[in-house]
DNA sequence: AGAGTTGTTGAACTGCGTCCAACAATAGAC
DNA sequence: GTCTATTGTTGGACGCAGTTCAACAACTCT
């Protein structure tokens, strides 16, 4: 409901001209409702991502076995609609330096996350191993929402973007 | 002025209970002043590493070369007092997120500019490997922060965190 | 002395994000 | 069918970041 009226008035203002009271104003619904529901302004953008993060998150919590499978898993798991509002309208709705800083939020926070699968590894090592597959991964979902989100896969895009980093996590 | 104020009140209270009107009032001057020196609170915490970011930017501008190169260099010229005030003091003033947030400006900052060397590859793959590079830089800064910045050289530590990317602006 | 430049200042303003007490509304216990 | 606990919604107030702007030094060049 919020992500919609969201969707909707970021297109037609862009992003920074719309407050949140804009958005629960159109939602039907109070300001203080809004941040029981995100954090910030900005999650709406990457609403779904962060749900498929946290899953993640968990998932490599209790097993972490191989992060690119988990990875490729995510990424299979992504549904187009909800992806990557911010990449697909980026321009209609003039956000310059507020997707980029929710991008990076978005790097450091899957980075966080894989780092759980490189505990063998030296830890500047897994970190930045951990930052270069995060980048591929939203690398490639920008890519992805750029061709058209429905034309092609992400899985696909993944892959291209996981070749020059691919054995990161390997040495050590 | 305004960095002295802020490292002393950082320390004294934590980051996030300052004000920017603490720090402006410690060092004498008024609030308005302090932005017309930094665009935001957290810009204090990278003061001289956004420095040699920019030169980094107009150097690769005129200059595309070798961006192994002029990472190093900017390595190089860091100066210890002034770099990651944010990391060498990150338990002592509890900033979780804001901390994070400008860690991760910063990696995407020093991305964007790193692409500026990337101009042969696949936009998508350049934007990978600048984004592992950048991160390696990032993490290097944490390592030279954390084991004392006095007693190590910068570049050592970057040349070990480029290791496991090393071959990412190569390929193509 | 006059005029342009640069930096500082106060003041007012918008909007994010937080906190909290009050108020439904729902569901289960007996 | 009432009592009660839980959950979600709401308004209001608040602190603070960041912006904008007009007024005001202070210094320089002519």
């Amino acid at each position: 409901m919020l992500e919609e009226a969201a969707g909707e008035l970021f297109l037609e203002q862009g992003y920074s001209a719309t407050s949140v009271a804009d958005i629960t104003r159109r939602a039907g619904v109070s300001r203080s409702t809004f941040f029981n529901y995100f954090d910030q302004k900005s999650d709406l953008l990457w609403a779904g991502f962060d749900e498929r993060v946290a899953a993640l998150r968990t998932e490599l919590t209790s097993f972490p076995g191989d992060p690119r499978a988990s990875l490729f898993r995510l990424a299979d798991d992504l549904p187009a609609e909800h992806v990557a509002l911010a990449f697909t309208h980026s321009d209609a709705m003039g956000l310059g330096d507020e997707l980029r800083q929710a991008t990076a939020r978005r790097i450091m926070e899957v980075a966080d996350t894989l780092m759980l699968a490189g505990a063998h590894l030296d830890p500047m090592h897994a970190r930045v191993a951990a930052v270069a597959w995060a980048g591929a991964l939203i690398a490639a979902v920008q890519e992805w929402s750029r061709s058209g989100a429905a034309r092609s896969r992400l899985t696909e895009h993944l892959g291209a973007a996981l070749e020059p980093v691919a054995t990161a996590f390997d040495r050590g």
